[in-house]
DNA sequence: ATTATTATCTGACCTAAGTCAGCGACATGA
DNA sequence: TCATGTCGCTGACTTAGGTCAGATAATAAT
């Protein structure tokens, strides 16, 4: 059934060292060698600190001063010192260097529709390109702090949904589940941990806070157990596997220590048996039922903080 | 359901590029320039001619030569004129040579073991790395004609027989089929084709000629149609959609022309829709069943040649 | 036999990329 | 205010990679 893996493995660094090496040259394309042009395109996404630029592209000072003023010198930038720290330096784009930053964008665009195209079924090689980056990318995904309302917060959960509606027998309506609010998931009386590949959410967490306050201030004359829940947890069919889930709530388990609570709990459902095993290996008691939603049939709950003795 | 294409492959490209970039500081790793590395890997792969390293490198004939002469002080090759032609020179590895090779070798599959040791399923990563490495080195998938008992042609028969057991409704058993014999689909009475990328067998296709000898010499005393058979199209399913079944066909047709055959014909089964309509959409012919295996349910012939008028 | 072609080698040259030490302007904590 | 450190700049240098115009020798074509 299988070819050596090896050789597979090989024959895809080929081709994909074959592409980035045209990607390279197509960057040459426009009459600019490659380092300036990089330079260019991170100041076009929006970098403009220039100790942050030669940050993200491991450039030496000296090597990052000489880009600068050929740039300069063709007029497509324009640095000023920063008002705040006059050592610093500010790199904008002139006008002529914004039109050389979309030529390249709309010709990296052209390169990927080319690609597409040529594919009887750009979902599914998109869905590969998905699950190949996630694995080579692993290390350099970022968990972070979103509001549940923002962009990437919506598209976790509108695929979060969907999943359910797929695994659930009976289907997913979330009007007739509880939705929680977004302040609720907002500190300080909750988070809301969107784990981001290069700007791509691939998974996502909410902890939401009980109603009363949670506020850190009571912290100390906090008698009784702080209670808050953790909410939709999802990791992408593309990065599922490496260990995102368990990393995710680590997260979020410490961020609700933070937060002064002291009990967790979270409802689920026996059609995601990842998650289930998942809280059952770290350290989660199943319990009874504690709410009215119609869908979970799973309830479990955690003791967290420093003093986990206390009942 | 989607989010932007475009950032998803720029997604791919980033992780893929690190990784690649990676890969190259391996390559530097044990303190020889990229350069030298590459053709030091070329020739332990098999490559002896210097012009055929060049060609596969990229490289100009200047830099070759340099590099040929850095690696040869290093006392890890030797080169000697090509006997048949002394303009020629070849290339070979010492014990050091092959040492070093194998070095550079075991440095890459021990990156590739932990590639795949960080993924519950290597066979689905895989899969995924298949089909973008077919997607990106379409251009470099060479056809080339192969004894159909050679390594690559038996994978690409055992993956055609487990495709059609999983398609047919009965299965699939090679016993009761009429198995074509090698001798059949080897020059000058026939051919068989492999598409390879980078030494991944994608493809394949046989043309089996008739009990009658169809030696070329017979060309002009032919008064009777000369009739060959068409066997075991197949394609990788990370290939498809690439259009190399057509390629395939193609390429056979004209081989089958060059030996002098004026009739093709070929069987299949309506389980395999796409193999049904690439026939009819390039001049092949429905016609009545002319075997009796039991597998097939549909026939076809197509007249080629120079004078396809004549009946 | 003469001519054209091919494969390789050599020397001269170039660019991109990167390293390093030191300089000047500025910032900051004691 | 003064020592210390930071940021960016400059000049000098190195390496890798690559191009180009012959030179040389062998081969193929006429």
């Amino acid at each position: 059934m299988t070819h050596d893996p090896i050789a597979r493995l090989r024959r895809f660094n080929r081709a994909v060292t074959t592409e980035v090496g045209a990607l390279d040259h197509s960057f040459l394309g426009r009459g600019r060698p490659l380092g300036a042009a990089r330079v260019l395109n991170a100041i076009g996404q929006g970098f403009t600190e220039v100790s942050e630029i030669r940050d993200y592209l491991g450039l030496d000072s000296g090597l990052m001063s000489r880009l600068l003023r050929s740039l300069e010198g063709e007029g497509l930038l324009t640095t000023t010192p920063d008002e705040a720290d006059a050592r610093r330096r500010i790199a904008r784009l002139t006008e002529a260097g914004q039109a050389e930053f979309t030529a390249y964008e709309s010709l990296s665009d052209s390169r990927a529709e080319a690609l597409f195209s040529r594919h009887p079924k750009p979902q599914a090689l998109l869905a590969a390109m998905d699950l190949v980056a996630s694995v080579l990318g692993r290390d350099r995904i970022l968990i972070t702090e979103q509001d549940p309302r923002c962009q990437a917060a919506v598209f976790c959960l509108g695929e979060y949904y969907s999943e359910l509606a797929r695994r659930f027998e009976r289907g997913f309506d979330v009007s007739l589940s509880c939705d929680p609010d977004a302040a609720d998931m907002i500190r300080p009386r909750g988070v809301f941990l969107v784990a981001l590949s290069d700007g791509l959410p691939l998974g996502c967490v909410g902890l939401k806070g009980s109603g009363a306050s949670a506020d850190p201030m009571d912290l100390d004359q906090a008698d009784s157990p702080r209670k808050a829940e953790i909410k939709r947890l999802w990791v992408s069919p593309a990065a599922r596997g490496l260990g995102l889930a368990r990393d995710l709530m680590t997260r979020v388990e410490e961020i609700a220590c933070d937060l002064g609570y002291t009990h967790l709990r979270l409802d689920t459902n026996s059609a995601l048996p990842e998650a289930v095993n998942l809280y059952r290996a770290s350290g989660w008691v199943e319990i009874d039922r504690f709410n009215d939603d119609p869908y979970p049939d799973f309830f479990f709950e955690k003791k967290i903080g420093r003093s986990p003795g206390v009942s």
